[in-house]
DNA sequence: TGCGACTCGGAAAAGCTTTTCCGAATGAGT
DNA sequence: ACTCATTCGGAAAAGCTTTTCCGAGTCGCA
């Protein structure tokens, strides 16, 4: 078997040499096509697995004009956002035998350019950008043609795009109905900067869910803890304090619930507070947990996955589509015994 | 231009038709190779650019025996560990003119056996298997024969295994020197699970500070904030207060600085506290912010490409190397004014 | 013995790129 | 006119896989 050569490098000619059969038997044998016995088949199997033999797919899609590859571009350099969605993506793609590559640009315009170079070299069957925020990006700064692209947790500048996304506005009216269902009367939104399309939805959202929303109950300022202890101060020294807060994520919520602490205000039973993006390194350690909006991004993925499949074979796609969030309630909103607290 | 063919679909004879040469002199005038006048190297460099040439990656890896692709296996689904690494990796394998593309397991054994077998297929040139814990993991079950395979942030079963990792130990004394050389004199170790191999070196390096360390003062418990809110109320409650403590990670870090807070323990005066990882969302959202130690993943990533470049051209490596991790002091070792606080 | 069915061998071609080698064409110099 | 140097064309081969097609061999049946 050690012939010198590694378990990769053996080819299909090797295999066939093994079984003694002719190549062109061996690939029928493997392929599951021609007209051979199973016995042939069979012996062609063994001497394969013998000899640890794996098609060599640079060859196979030579060959076939189809590499089976899909390449998904993130620019967010964290990981936080992309990672569910890779998840959900690979799930799919790897059932329909496709095998998704990721390559993350880090916020920079050139190394994604290079990186969808390499890609396009590898003749990718199609493309996926996703990112840490849903804003409109620059058309990549490479012709790709009639190549299969989408847009995930991402948009572009370019009119048409296939894009999926959270549903920012539907998750912020989730979140202001829950409040609501719980009998408030007067909930604030603290948020994150407005260039943010993403904090213009969610505003939208929870406007929409009010008979009538106050101005002075609405603060934006920078996505971070230390934002939300300032917001939650400021709502505190007003003359009539909300009875509830809808926070544009978790980390502004679990500020918002820090100050309330140190100010001895009972949450969820004086002030309930709801944050966005169920982000569990937040929404547990909070004291009490954070209830919050999931965005489902596992199933992001997944329906990207479903989406490019048909585009690569052939289907049209464009515009935004998208998808529902959903209310993950927690002690922050719902009262019960927390231990510890 | 538009022959019904998109830019990534053009061949090199489509380039040499277009720029009026053979197939041959296109080759030649792209790779700079032959002897061609300088004026044809020009006239067909045009002719690519007009049509959007990209040299087939699949059809050149096959001829030149090697692919200049390293495929990176990850188990981290949070990717909190990964990317960092990944972007030192990508810098250093750009510049030797290798593709980096990431598969990401999300710990399961199946899925990482999948996403090996199609890195194969793919024949990468190397392969680069990363975590979220650093411990022992099994060998994966593929014979990977002479393939390049280093481990970083990772281990394996498998003896002589190229590992890569940060020095947890060193790491851990910087932390206790730096407590130390503030005068601090009975310093507390509250960290995670015995299971983990980096809560023993970490152990370790803190214990090896010491001329003396008091087993009473070693905590061992999950990787949370409510972790490190439990041991800094058993520590307070003990006879003899620490006067310093030293957390396993950030997240421990800042439990603990929160119960100090709640029990008015002003940090560091009181007690100073340094975490581990120095992860800024909770380094900068800890009151006061946190005094951590730093990784230094990315570096780790661009050491981890220098090597694998190395074993590429055919070098050696084999066992463990530790890397050094920073000390990056902040406001709860080191008293500064903090706004608002 | 002849015919038909089944099975496989092996040659050829294709996908795309690179590289080598030999021949042909052109221009300059003697 | 002849020779030499330069430049390029084009054929061929290689890398690996798949697929088709035709021919050959074997076996079973009449």
């Amino acid at each position: 078997m050690s012939e010198g050569k590694s378990p990769n490098r053996y080819t299909l000619r090797d295999v066939a040499r093994h079984a003694g059969v002719s190549l062109g038997t061996a690939s029928k044998a493997l392929n599951k096509s021609g007209t051979l016995r199973q016995e042939t088949r069979e012996k062609v199997l063994k001497a394969a697995n013998e000899l640890g033999f794996r098609p060599n797919d640079l060859a196979q899609a030579l060959h076939r004009g189809q590499s089976f590859t899909v390449g998904l571009i993130s620019n967010d350099s964290f990981g936080r956002f992309t990672m569910p969605i890779m998840e959900g993506l690979e799930t799919v793609l790897h059932a329909a035998g496709i095998a998704l590559f990721m390559c993350n640009a880090t916020d920079d315009p050139e190394r994604e350019k290079r990186h969808i170079d390499q890609l396009l070299g590898k003749r990718v069957d199609g493309l996926i950008f996703t990112g840490r925020r849903a804003d409109r990006r620059p058309v990549p700064g490479l012709a790709l043609g009639n190549l299969p692209v989408l847009y995930v947790f991402s948009q572009s500048d370019e009119p048409g795009a296939a894009c999926l996304l959270p549903d920012d506005e539907g998750g912020a009216r989730l979140a202001t109905a829950h409040l609501l269902s719980l009998g408030r009367t007067r909930i604030a939104h603290v948020t994150g900067p407005e260039d943010f399309e993403a904090v213009r939805l969610r505003r939208r959202g929870y406007e929409a869910s009010l008979s009538k929303a106050d101005p002075a109950l609405i603060l934006h300022g920078p996505w971070s803890e230390a934002w939300g202890r300032e917001a939650a101060a400021r709502l505190l020294a007003m003359p009539t304090r909300p009875d509830a807060i809808f926070a544009g994520n978790d980390q502004i919520a679990r500020g918002i619930v820090e100050t309330l602490r140190d100010n001895a205000i009972s949450v969820p039973q004086d002030i309930a507070v709801i944050g966005f993006d169920n982000w569990s390194v937040m929404t547990e350690a909070s004291r009490p947990q954070l209830s919050s909006i999931d965005m489902n991004l596992k199933l992001l993925g997944e329906e990207a996955g479903h989406r490019l499949i048909r585009m690569i074979r052939g289907e049209s796609q464009s515009g935004t589509s998208r998808l529902p969030c959903t209310l993950v309630p927690r002690a922050s909103t719902v009262p019960t015994p927390q231990p510890g607290q």
